[in-house]
DNA sequence: CGGAATGTTGACCACTGTCAAGAGCGGTGG
DNA sequence: CCACCGCTCTTGACAGTGGTCAACATTCCG
C-alpha cells in the first residue's frame, strides 16, 4: 500500500497544527474555526516515498498530520541534500503553491499521514483572515530562519557538531510541539538521512554517530536514534535554540 | 562618516523595489501608490559596517536602495557564514520585524544606501493591501528558496562549484533586476566574502578564484570580480536559475 | 610615504571521502 | 519455522579535498 485516502472528520494532527500557530501569536476564535472547518482528506504514505516531487506544480499544499518528513534537493549526478525536517503539525509547501513550481521534493521519513489543503483554502486563510495571515507569515519566517541556521551548520560546523545540531533541532522542535515527553526521545532518522542532512557521507556520518554513542550522548536503536545526554549533546553541537523563535524551551 | 540621514523625496532604489514586486505578479495602481507614498529617509552606510546586528529587536526593516549587502551568522568562536547576498531593491529583514529578534546580522559589502521602513508601514502593507501581501509573500518564499539552494550549495557541491554558483546567482539576480547591462559585470565581493559565503577558508577560496581566472572564466580586478565566460561559469557551477523563480532569464 | 588590511603562494596536514568487504537485521516465501 | 534475500549499518585501509600556518606581495588609505 502506497497511499490510501479516507474521509476523516477530525484528526489529532490538525490540533497540532492549530496549537503550533497558537504558539506564534494570539488566535481569534473565528480564525480557529476557519482552521478547524478544514475538511480533512487523510492520505497515508509509506516511509521513504515522495510526497511531492521537484518540479511539480502543486494544486494544494500538505499538512503533515503524523510522522516525519523532509524536504530535499538533488544535483544532476544524484548528490542529495536534505534541507529541512518536518514533524506532525507542520504545513509543508506554501512555497510550491504561491510560486507555482516546486524547487525541491518532499519525502516521508516514516510512514506518514498527510492532508492536502487546497490552494483556495490557503489563499482564503492568507487573504481573508488577517489573523491567520500574520501567524502563517511568522511560520514561514521561522522556516526561513531554520534554513539560515542550516546554511551555517553545513558551512561552518565540523561533522560532529553538524550531526549533533541536527539531532538537537529535531528534539527541541518535537518537544516544543508536545510530540514527545522529554529529551530522551527516539528519532526516526537513518544514517543515510543524517548524512544527507549534514552534507556528509553515510560512512562518515556513521563514524560520528558511533563516536557520540561511545561517549554516551546518544543511543542507536535500529533505524532509530535516542538522545541520552541532552546537555552534552547541545554542548557538542553549540546548539542555541534562539533561531527557532517561539521562545523555544531548552536547557 | 558612518551613517548620514537626509530627507529624500524619491529615490531610484524605491523604483527598483517596486519593479521587483511587479516581476512577482500584477501590482494594482492603488498598491503602487501605497509603496510610492513611503517617506524615504535615506541612510548612507560605509562598506563593511553592520546595518543590523544579531540579537537586535528592530522597529523597522531595511530597504536596500543602493549597493550590496549580506546577511550572516556567526558561531561563538568567530566562524562566520554569509547566508545571503542582497542587491538594490531588496527588503531585508521582514523576519526581524515579525519575529521580534534578529537571528542574524546584516552588513554592507559596499557603501550602501538604505531606507528604514517602519514596522507600522510593513504591517499596513501586509494587512490592508492584499495585493501587496501576496507579492511580499512571494518575495519571502523566494528568499527561502534561495536559502535552500545555499544549503545544497554548501552541503553538496565542491569548492569550485560553490564559488562559481555564488557568482552565478549574484549575476543572474543583478541582471534580472536590471542593475547591470550584461553578464560581464563586476561584483564587489572580496575573497573573504566569497569564503564566508561558500563555507571555505580565504586561502582555499582564493585558490579557486585563481584557478577560474586562469581558465578564463572570471577576472579579478582589485576588490572586484568580473565574469568573463558566463556559459563556462554556469557549467562549472551546475547553475540552474529555476530556484530564483521569477522566470529568471539565463542562458 | 607608511602602515594595515587584503591577497597570494607554498609546504604540510587532517578531516572527511572512497572503496570494499563483511555483519546484522527485517521481511518474505516456502 | 526456517532459509534466504536485500537493505542498512560497520569497519578498515587508503586517498584527496580543503584547512592550517607562515611568509611575502599588494593595495588601499590616511
Amino acid at each position: 500500500m502506497t497511499a490510501t485516502t479516507h474521509a476523516g472528520v477530525t484528526h489529532p494532527g490538525l490540533g497540532l497544527f492549530v496549537r503550533k500557530l497558537e504558539r506564534l501569536g494570539p488566535l481569534a476564535d473565528e480564525d480557529r474555526r476557519a482552521l478547524e472547518a478544514l475538511p480533512l482528506r487523510v492520505r497515508r504514505v509509506d516511509a521513504d516515498r515522495d510526497l511531492v516531487r521537484e518540479g511539480d506544480r502543486p494544486s494544494h499544499c500538505l499538512l503533515l498530520l503524523d510522522g516525519f518528513a523532509c524536504r530535499y534537493k538533488t544535483l544532476e549526478d544524484g548528490r542529495r541534500q536534505i534541507v529541512s525536517f518536518h514533524i506532525a503539525g507542520d504545513i509543508m509547501d506554501l512555497s510550491g503553491l504561491l510560486l507555482g513550481r516546486m524547487d525541491h521534493g518532499i519525502a516521508a521519513l516514516t510512514p506518514v499521514e498527510v492532508a492536502p489543503v487546497p490552494s483556495a483554502t490557503v489563499l482564503d486563510w492568507v487573504e481573508r483572515h488577517p489573523g491567520l495571515n500574520r501567524l502563517l507569515w511568522r511560520d514561514a519566517l521561522i522556516d526561513a530562519s531554520i534554513f539560515r541556521e542550516w546554511v551555517l551548520n553545513v558551512g561552518r560546523r565540523s561533522a560532529r557538531e553538524r550531526v549533533a545540531h541536527v539531532v538537537c533541532e529535531l528534539v527541541a522542535r518535537s518537544l516544543s510541539a508536545g510530540l514527545v515527553p522529554d529529551y530522551r526521545c527516539e528519532l526516526p532518522v537513518t544514517r543515510a538521512d543524517l548524512a544527507d542532512a549534514t552534507g556528509l557521507t553515510v560512512v562518515h556520518a556513521n563514524r560520528v554517530v558511533q563516536e557520540m554513542q561511545a561517549e554516551g550522548l546518544i543511543e542507536v536503536r535500529g533505524r532509530t536514534l535516542a538522545v541520552v545526554d541532552w546537555r552534552g549533546l547541545t554542548r557538542a553541537a553549540g546548539f542555541d535554540p534562539a533561531y527557532l523563535h517561539p521562545f523555544a524551551a531548552a536547557a
